[in-house]
DNA sequence: CATTGGTGCAACCGCAGAGTTGCATTTCCC
DNA sequence: GGGAAATGCAACTCTGCGGTTGCACCAATG
């Protein structure tokens, strides 16, 4: 209901890199930093910083601003947040889903094919 | 804290996928459902269908079990909640932080570096 | 003004993953 | 038994993306 599944979609694309998730978690330490500063503390060279970064601000996680000759980024929380919400949401549809099915499954009518075996590996 | 981050990598990388969402939607719509099955619903073959669904179970997404010659699969919730729970804790971390940052920026001490300039694009 | 540290830009590489097709195999059902 | 429906397996293509390198460009500073 509340953010619509594109912009959703690139946060998961943004987050679902390893590289893109320490960087932010650097960030988040640093307060604000520059990719030259960030490159530094992972073990990419800078331009890979610069596109991680550029993909992290399209997805809104990061904002960036220009102080003199350099370039400072800090961490935006607001679309992990309504991410988070958005998992939420549908977390509890499914929940909500399997109950009514569990109870159709179980009560009134017949059974037309039974349960998928719990099937652990 | 409550998860790992490899755990939720896997779920991350899961979810960035747009056709993995609409497989997800689709599961949870029908309840159960075989490969063959959502790839009716899906503008893919059945054979992207069955990799889809090999990694979203290996992320905890889905599960499966044999029923006579078809194999039918249905969603899970849990992983997706606790994602949901990794990422409102890391919101809030970041938060925290710039809440922090914000504070000694403004009052104690002399400023090494100004914030960075809202850049809204 | 010359140097130096920081960015921006562009070309290039390698590989994983999303997708396909073809065929063998199992199981249901008449 | 013998199709027909569903799955399993394997090989193959192709685009995207994470990463690198090299160089040009700016701006602060002695």
């Amino acid at each position: 209901m509340s953010v619509d599944e594109h912009e959703i979609g690139t946060v998961l694309v943004a987050l679902a890199d390893p590289t893109r998730r320490e960087l932010l978690d650097a960030l988040a330490e640093e307060g604000q930093a520059s990719a030259t500063t960030l490159a530094g503390r992972l073990p990419v060279s800078r331009q890979a910083v610069v596109k991680h970064l550029r993909v992290l601000e399209e997805a809104g996680l990061v904002r960036y601003g220009r102080l003199g000759r350099e370039v400072l980024y800090e961490v935006r929380p607001a679309p992990l947040d309504s991410s988070a919400r958005w998992l939420a949401e549908r977390a509890a549809a499914w929940d909500r889903r399997l109950e009514a099915i569990k109870r159709v499954a179980e009560n009134p009518p017949a059974r037309p094919s039974d349960k998928p075996a719990d099937h652990e590996h």
